[in-house]
DNA sequence: AAACCGGGGAG
DNA sequence: CTCCCAGGTTT
């Protein structure tokens, strides 16, 4: 007698996916980041969604890859420029990532497969995969929040790793890219955390949890509200909109003073000095003299100004390298 | 494993 | 108000 078939076999996954696809192809939101499979606007478009609504996104990613069009351009530009862009967008040490890895790619090309890209600062499991998926038509299962509740309610653990599950689902011998945005598409949308749509769901039929789906734990934070990160964030955020205005006024000392972000942040300048450090340790901001600039310290600028001259064209490459963190 | 890292929108 | 979001890195 042959064994039950698992509820995994492949018959199960086919038909899941084949629900799902038909789903996404009939209705699916139309986002900027879709219209392509170039690596870098991908990568681009996955590294804000981390943690970061869609909804959030849609206007931010355009501007940005309209500012930096290329991996070639992102590298050339500052860290500060990059910053500037990214404001408000949070998690600011993502666009310090994203301009780390751009000179990498530069060098050494994409990297095309899963551990290779994880290798690029600010890319873990998931961007990976993303990448590799929509970008180079790997096989290979992306599991971000949406993917990971989905596929927990519709097959309860049952020993299978949610990745290897993800990874089955993938296998189809066709193109992934429309399945991999399905997948989270369909989690976003109805399979949502709250209260799943489980009435028009395309996996009504022999889903486990229909009708009494449960909650997915999410990873937990602290609360927000006077926390340092919303101190730090404030810090930022002040700092990146004056070098934003003093580019446009042509100034010539960028920054602010410790006074200055009190005032603009309305928080006590002893709160904001007390954030000041751990943000210098991530390279957000610099302490010029008496003032606060974006980004970490550019050694070009301070060796031409202990000079008081440009230095040769030539001698640039021969400048001392960022220094490095302890 | 736990802590840290933004910010906003939905419920 | 709480919960959650196309996570990753560091300790």
């Amino acid at each position: 007698m042959p064994p039950a078939p698992s509820p995994t076999d492949t018959a199960t996954l086919r038909k899941v996916r084949g629900r799902i696809l038909r789903w996404y192809r009939g209705d699916h939101r139309d986002f900027p980041w879709r219209a392509s499979t170039d690596p870098y606007p991908v990568l681009v478009s996955e590294v804000m969604l981390q943690q970061t609504q869609a909804s959030r996104v849609i206007a931010r990613f355009p501007r940005f890859v309209h500012r930096f069009p290329s991996a070639a351009a992102l590298a050339r530009a500052t860290e500060a420029d990059v910053l500037v862009e990214w404001s408000g967008l949070g998690y600011n040490r993502r666009a310090l990532s994203l301009r780390q890895a751009a000179p990498s790619v530069n060098r050494n090309g994409w990297p095309r497969d899963v551990p290779g890209l994880e290798r690029l600062p600010g890319i873990g499991p998931y961007t990976a995969r993303a990448i590799a998926s929509l970008a180079f038509g790997a096989q290979v299962g992306v599991v971000d929040t949406n993917v990971r509740r989905w596929l927990i309610r519709r097959f309860p653990p049952g020993g299978t790793a949610l990745q290897a599950l993800a990874d089955a689902l993938a296998v189809s011998g066709r193109p992934t890219t429309d399945w991999t945005h399905a997948s989270m598409e369909f989690g976003a949308r109805v399979c949502t955390a709250r209260r799943p749509h489980c009435e028009s769901c395309p996996l009504r039929r022999g889903c486990p949890s229909l009708e009494a789906p449960a909650r997915v734990p999410v990873r937990k934070q602290p609360s927000f509200a006077g926390s340092s990160r919303a101190l730090r964030g404030a810090v930022v955020r002040a700092v990146a909109a004056a070098t934003h205005a003093d580019r446009g006024a042509r100034q010539r000392r960028p920054g602010l003073t410790a006074s200055a972000l009190a005032s603009r942040t309305g928080h006590p300048v002893d709160s904001v000095a007390s954030v000041l450090p751990s943000l210098v340790r991530d390279g957000l901001v610099h302490v010029a003299g008496a003032r606060i600039r974006l980004g970490r310290r550019d050694p070009t600028v301070r060796h031409i100004a202990r000079r008081g001259a440009l230095p040769r064209l030539e001698s640039a490459r021969e400048l001392p390298g960022r220094v490095r963190q302890a």
